[in-house]
RNA sequence: CGGGGCGUAGCGUAGUGGCUAGCGCGCCUGCUUUGGGAGCAGGAGACCGGGAGUUCGAAUCUCCCCGCCCCGACCA
């Protein structure tokens, strides 16, 4: 039994200044976490508490599946992450110290290696495999921007999985299985997610998923149909386009366009020069990028923008992506910023790449490569030519589902988890392989799988909450019962007491507001912003021979007879 | 890393060159109160983020550093 008037919590009356979400503001106010570094929190009982059931959760559900649970260290050398070249490709996020004797270490932000070694050193043979172990374990990378409290801490708690399999065929049922732990763990957190196609980045291409909990909040975006349930991350989504179907217009025409360096200038100009009126969506926007060092050309429609994150994601290969600035056009004098066209790319030198909705035969105006002219009539396929479609343009809210046609929406949410195929890379790297039934070395094929543990208390947080307080499910509230004693009586916290036990004895368990000192509104208050489910109040009723019993999530009240108060309420809390 | 903002007691804040740094919440003592963040009285608690400088005098002005928050870039 958890008792207030000893318990280590001191509710906060105002929003903490550094707090801005909601999970933020309410798990500190109401005394669950405290911040100690940017992005490094602590657990204070009442949230350690809620942290430990959803921890358990999780485990059972990962254990049901039959995958194992390891642990590895935290703090690990330099050596394997070095084999995979990853002490160089993290970067900076890498958390990185030395020993006593100058060796270098790290802190763990993921554990490849580590799995992928210990199943080599202990499995040989394809009868092994396939096999599934995890670990709940802290991991640290330095954020560039930690932010929104616990949902992006450069320290926090994540159950890593990793699947071992001989083959493809294999891998793919290792990861349905992961697939559909995630679903059950997800709804008894009482979550509300989809599962959205992802992208793995750019080399293999190789399935991924990611859970996503709708929030506010949440800092990614994704893409859904709610017609037919479509879910994508940005990055992922696929343009729906139909072939060109009009006909071939006259040959390229190039006019003059002064002060029109900007699509609406462009678009009012053509309309008054020509009588026609067109918008930007037929005008040809090219964006110019430098990607790792070399110019490259994105075509898009003139009413959208390019969005980097798809153009990295989908650009197979590609490193560092940037926007052209002043000193690359200097590079290129041939290139007029405002006015630029893909028709003379060859003579550039600059690969062109296209947005899919630029289809083969569909007529563009253009910049004319020239101050102050544009060109119409420019034909893909004829007048100027893609090296290949790739992803480019903005999604938009109503941009067509490429699964149904139907209008999409665009919501945000907090990636809660995610699903993937990893292939051979990492078993490559360190040597993971097994004999097969010819005596045949074989490299496994791996998949990843991963739960933000600390950030689901977060996540529930804030699918829950409300204006007064935290709202937890039932299986992960820190206690199923607040009950209050309310009054200042001594029969009423003999009673409160006696019930306590009762309930504790009827295997529920119970958080006490045994203070003596706290007015009644005072504990109201605190109940509500601790946001356990159901609360117990003994107080004036008591007189009477009522207790009364509030359910937290819906505001509804009853009175139950003190007598028999236990009974009551294991049977509400049954029904 | 770019842009913006902030740093004064456990929390929220006032104080833009001048007395002993003020207020609310919380905390301690006493009395009163007791179903919606109670009242009165008394009290403890602050290297005003750090350093250097300007000045008779600095929380307040200048410079440097550190930390924190937000937007963006970035994010197995």
């Amino acid at each position: 039994m958890l008792r207030m008037s000893t318990l280590l919590l001191r509710t906060l009356r105002d929003d903490p200044s550094d707090a801005e979400v909601a999970s933020h503001r309410l798990l500190v106010r109401a005394g669950y976490v405290r911040r100690i570094a940017a992005g490094i929190y602590s657990w204070l009982p009442l949230g350690y508490i809620t942290y430990r059931n959803i921890e358990k959760v999780i485990r059972e559900e990962m254990d049901a599946a039959g995958f194992q649970e390891v642990h590895f260290p935290s703090l690990l050398p330099r050596e394997p992450y070095e084999e995979t070249n990853r002490w160089t490709e993290y970067g900076p996020d890498l958390f990185r110290l030395k020993d006593r004797k100058g060796n270098d270490y790290l802190l763990g932000p993921t554990h490849e290696e580590m799995f992928t070694l210990m199943v080599k050193g202990e499995f040989s043979s394809y009868k092994d495999l396939p096999l599934s172990i995890y670990q709940i374990q802290t991991k640290y990378r330095d954020e560039p921007r930690p932010r929104s409290g616990i949902i992006r801490g450069r320290e926090f708690v994540m159950k890593d999985s990793y699947s071992f399999d001989v083959d493809d065929a294999g891998l793919e049922l290792s990861y349905q299985r992961h697939r559909d732990a995630y679903i059950k763990t997800f709804n008894r957190l009482g979550l509300e997610f989809n599962i959205v196609s992802a992208m793995s980045g750019a080399m293999g291409g190789s399935k991924s998923e990611e859970f996503l909990a709708p929030c506010t909040t949440g800092e990614d975006t994704y893409v859904l149909c709610e017609k037919c349930g479509f879910a994508a991350n940005v990055e992922a989504m696929v343009t729906k386009v139909e072939p060109f179907s009009g006909s071939e217009p006259g040959a390229m025409e190039v006019f003059d366009s002064p002060n029109t360096p900007t699509i609406d200038s462009l678009v009012d100009l053509y309309n008054t020069k020509f009588g026609a009126s067109i918008t930007g969506a037929e005008t040809l926007k090219n964006v110019l990028l430098i990607a790792d060092g070399q110019a490259i050309a994105i075509l898009v429609p003139g009413d959208r923008e390019v969005d980097l994150k798809r153009v990295g994601a989908n650009l197979a290969g590609v490193k560092e992506l940037r926007l052209f600035e002043d000193e690359d056009f200097a590079k290129y004098p041939g290139l007029v910023k405002g006015y630029v066209g893909p028709q003379d790319a060859d003579k550039f030198g600059i690969k062109v790449y296209a947005d899919p909705r630029i289809t083969i035969g569909s007529p563009w105006i253009t910049g004319a490569n020239e101050k102050n002219k544009h060109a119409r009539f420019a034909v893909h396929g004829r007048d100027f030519k893609a090296i290949s479609f790739v992803e480019s343009a903005e999604v938009k809210a109503g941009d067509s589902c490429p699964s149904c046609s139907a209008p999409v929406v665009i919501d945000r949410a907090i990636e809660i988890g995610h699903i993937f195929q990893l292939g051979r890379k990492y078993a490559q790297a360190l040597g993971l392989t097994v004999l097969d039934q010819n005596g045949k070395a074989q490299v496994v094929t791996m998949g990843s799988y991963g739960i933000g543990v600390s950030r689901a208390v977060a996540a529930v947080a804030e699918q829950t909450h409300d204006e007064i307080g935290l709202n937890w499910p039932r299986e992960i509230a820190p206690a199923q019962i607040h009950l209050v004693a309310a009054g200042k009586d001594d029969s009423i916290f003999a009673y409160a007491e006696k019930l306590a036990i009762d309930l504790e004895a009827a295997g529920l368990t119970v958080l006490f507001d045994d203070r003596r000192e706290a007015s009644a509104g005072v504990k109201f208050k605190d109940a509500e912003l601790i946001g356990i489910p159901f609360i117990v109040i003994v107080g004036k009723g008591l007189a009477e021979g009522n207790i009364e019993f509030r359910i937290r999530n819906s505001g509804d009240k009853f009175e139950f007879a003190s007598d028999s108060a236990v009974q009551e309420i294991l049977s509400t809390l049954n029904s």
